[in-house]
RNA sequence: GGCGCGAUAGCAAAUCGGUUAUGCCCCGGAUUGCAAAUCCGGUUAGCCCAGUUCGACUCUGGGUCGCGCCUCCA
């Protein structure tokens, strides 16, 4: 039975799709101007582990995540660059698929782009207008009457009365109350014809919120089960997005008014103790962190803390999620990778899926893996190592043959396998003359060159350091 | 200021009201020509102060410190 620390009730649940076997899920992705870092990597890494466990659950999952391809610093950048919206937007779209592939994240079932969804969110904002709690503002924009809208700070756990008593609200001017949020942006001289839009309210943008309501809506239904994000993200996107959904359906009988049943929203990534973010410049694009370390290792440093706890970024400890991660695999080391099925039954993996049933509680999960490679090593059992790929396979970890991994691992600038071949030769050639001085300092030199022998009875191998 | 989260050994990170978490590091042993890998064993815990309890790292209350949201943010 999987348990969900669900946001809105602030407390673990029991997971109980809307309908049976099914599961419809839909995370926030991501603004594409610029390349996807760190803290991006772990919404894609954690949303797909959540993705996969559903899955191996035996769910019937469609997943969604969403692209938002129009907003002010898309249209900045692209001035900026003298460029056209979407010329920009697809390569960004580009490279964030690259960084995905690279971190062994599935692809959603749909990836909906904001700008392709302009008409269904028309239609939400005049449902809202005609339940009244939308109305058009002065300047033209239509916003969102917050008041209007019991229940809102639900999510969020936030009262209107301590949101307005908060000293970094700003008085905006032409909302009718401060916490108003705009659904409609009219369209401002010098923007591109590239962004705006006819609608009945006239020419213009939809602000942030709306396109996730209408996304949503129209690929899972005005009803679904999870719906994911960042941590920043609770307040005040998904709160605004519940007001405009919940508020659209206000009367519809068959959802009840009922948007989502379970939030989840993954910690952030920090460096130094601060969460890594744009604003504080901070952050290390995915492409900067696998030029320094293999994707595998850094999805494996992601999973390797719970979703929902900071993860603190350093060399230090990816490296240390490396050492770790190399364990594994040289206990894999003489299983071939082969599409294997787990056996759920043998312990190992019944405390792995005790674990991730537990909130996806995959640091206790990996634990189990550990305590399995050791029965592998000491048992030499191919059964257990085929079985310790297949529990890794549900991480999206440990797919790759193990020889490879620990062979072909950051060999930029490394000696070459033909190379490093001739001076095994040499060695075991010195070795069989008893030159015992010369094959010490063969294995020495290709120590310092990140090269580790291994000898067994089987002959010398060797990995990267 | 309002709301929320966290504090576990040298580092990272889980569980749990009483029984070895796990990984890295370190020490000892086995193994090895010597190593590496592996195996066996070991050292290092639970911010502070009260309370509940036969017993608390785990529950309750109060501190202290750190972090986040309240503004774009994954």
């Amino acid at each position: 039975m999987l348990k969900i620390y669900n946001t809105l009730s602030r407390d673990k649940q029991e997971f109980i799709p809307i309908e049976p076997n099914k599961v419809r899920m839909y995370v926030c992705g991501m603004t594409v101007y610029d390349y996807c870092h760190a803290g991006h990597a772990r919404v894609m890494v954690v949303f797909d582990m959540v993705y996969r466990w559903l899955k191996a659950s035996g769910y019937d999952v469609t997943y969604v995540r969403n692209i938002t391809d129009i907003d002010d610093k898309i249209i900045k950048r692209a001035l900026e660059n003298n460029e056209s919206i979407h010329v920009l937007t697809q390569r960004f779209i580009d490279a964030m698929h690259e960084d995905e592939r690279a971190l062994g994240v599935l692809p959603p079932d749909h990836e909906p782009r904001a700008t392709e969804y302009v008409p269904q969110m028309l239609a939400i904002i005049a449902q809202l207008e005609k339940n009244g709690l939308a109305y058009r503002a002065d300047d033209g924009d239509v916003n969102y009457a917050v008041r209007k809208f019991e229940g809102y700070g639900k999510l969020s756990g936030k009262s209107l009365e301590d949101l307005r008593a908060g000293e970094r609200v700003d008085v905006a001017d032409n909302k009718n109350d401060p916490l108003d949020f705009v659904l409609w942006k009219h369209a401002k001289d010098g923007e591109p014809a590239e962004v705006k839009w006819d609608s009945p309210w006239g020419a213009g943008r939809p602000g942030w919120h709306i396109e996730c309501s209408a996304m949503s809506s129209e690929l899972l239904g005005k009803h679904f089960d999870i719906h994911g994000g960042g941590a920043d993200l609770q307040f005040p996107h998904h709160e605004n997005e519940i007001a405009q959904s919940e508020g659209a359906v206000l009367h519809d009988e068959k959802c009840k008014g009922r948007f989502v049943n379970y939030w989840i929203h993954n910690g952030f990534v920090r460096v130094d103790n601060e969460k890594m973010s744009k604003s504080l410049g901070n952050f290390f694009t995915i492409r900067e962190v696998l030029q320094k370390f293999n994707a595998e290792v850094f999805r494996f440093f992601i999973l390797r803390a719970h979703y929902r706890s900071p993860l603190n970024y350093s060399d230090m400890h990816i490296d240390d999620a490396k050492t770790a991660l190399t364990r594994l695999y040289t206990a894999l080391k003489s299983s071939p990778p082969a599409t294997v099925q787990v056996d759920w039954q043998e312990q190992h993996a019944q405390r792995f899926k005790a674990a991730m049933d537990d909130d996806f509680n995959t640091p206790e999960a990996m634990a189990a893996l550990f305590d399995l490679a050791n029965e592998v090593n000491k048992k030499f059992d191919m059964k257990l190592a085929r079985q310790l790929r297949a529990l890794g396979g549900v991480l999206g970890l440990l797919q790759r043959d193990a020889q490879e991994f620990l062979q072909g691992d950051m060999s930029a600038g490394g000696m070459s396998e033909a190379e490093i071949q001739a001076q095994i030769t040499a060695r075991n050639a010195a070795k069989q003359a008893k030159n015992y001085a010369e094959s010490d300092r063969i294995r020495k030199d290709l120590l310092a060159a990140g090269i580790v022998l291994e000898d067994s009875a089987a002959g010398t191998s060797w990995r990267r350091a």
